[in-house]
DNA sequence: GCCAACGTTGGC
DNA sequence: GCCAACGTTGGC
């Protein structure tokens, strides 16, 4: 069964257009143990949500786990992991946090109970829910 | 740019 | 093992 995921980066520093660029990204640099053991939890296959924090605060693609977790190549202390990631689509229309925050049905949301916890769970309702407001739903 | 929230570090 | 100081993140 896929699960379901939210991955933060600041578009300066790691942008949905890069990864599209790309088209495989190795998601490094975690270094929360919060959002540690989310990647850890994180299988081949299962999908995410990409999420422009501080300069976009929206969500503005789906991508796909193309490896689970690894060694995290610029950890030097091998405490760290990271995963790799392919985009899949982007969103037709960004779902901003403001939306996220005005739908009842989001409002339970594991980054707006903590904003700063930069990979999160996701239900498979508020997937689903995001995909519809997004008008990617199938 | 500011500041609140939170995690980590280090002195005791 | 506690907790104050400090650093980082991310919304505003």
């Amino acid at each position: 069964m896929t699960q379901y995921w939210l991955m933060k980066s600041e578009p300066e520093e790691y942008g949905w257009h890069d990864l599209v660029r790309d088209g495989e990204g190795v998601w490094d640099g975690v270094r929360n143990a919060q959002a540690s053991n989310n990647l850890k939890a994180m299988r081949e296959g299962d999908l995410a949500l990409f999420y422009h924090s501080r300069t976009g605060l929206e969500v503005v693609g789906i991508m796909r786990v193309s490896a689970a977790a690894f060694p995290d190549p610029r950890d030097e202390t091998g405490r760290w992991v990271a995963v790799k990631v392919q985009p899949v689509d982007p969103l037709k229309r960004p779902v901003s946090l403001k939306a996220i925050k005005a739908n009842p049905k989001l409002a339970d949301m594991a980054i707006l109970r903590q904003s700063r916890l930069s990979v999160a769970g996701v239900t498979c309702d508020e997937w689903k829910e995001i995909l519809r407001l997004a008008g990617n739903a199938e």
